[in-house]
DNA sequence: CCTGGGGCAGCCG
DNA sequence: ACGGCTGCCCCAG
């Protein structure tokens, strides 16, 4: 047994599918939940990632601040938006305003 | 600019 | 099993 205790992750396989592609994501690059949900194949459960993103186990692996809103904004956080933010700036991500990337198109990874 | 309805996987009673 | 919300949303109007 681990020291470490797991977190056992009870994920669906939607879940674990939605985490996956967003492990993909590389350092100062973002996704849209749209383009997320089209990536797994199922371009009409924007809501269902948006959810699934929120039980994100491991913000380490799975970098899911990187994931952000169609019209680039900022979107959710499960530890708050202000994280959300401070990681991407961290990363390079420049914003226009507080809560609004600048120039989403630039730093959009491409699955 | 704001609004409503679409859409769907999970969760909870 | 089952129906009704809900959620890190989206876009047409």
């Amino acid at each position: 047994m681990s020291k470490f205790r797991n977190k056992s992750n009870n994920l669906t396989t939607f879940e674990k599918q939605v985490l996956q592609a967003v492990r993909k994501i590389p350092r100062g690059k973002i996704t849209t939940y749209r383009f997320l949900a089209k990536a797994i194949g199922r371009p009409k459960a924007v809501r269902a990632v948006a959810k699934a993103l929120g039980k994100n186990p491991c913000l380490i692996k799975v970098p899911c601040h990187r994931v952000v809103r169609s019209d680039g904004q900022i979107g959710g956080y499960k530890l708050g938006v202000g994280k959300k933010i401070f990681l991407l700036k961290k990363e390079g991500i420049k914003f226009r305003r507080v809560n609004q990337i600048d120039k989403p198109n630039k730093y959009l990874f491409k699955f």
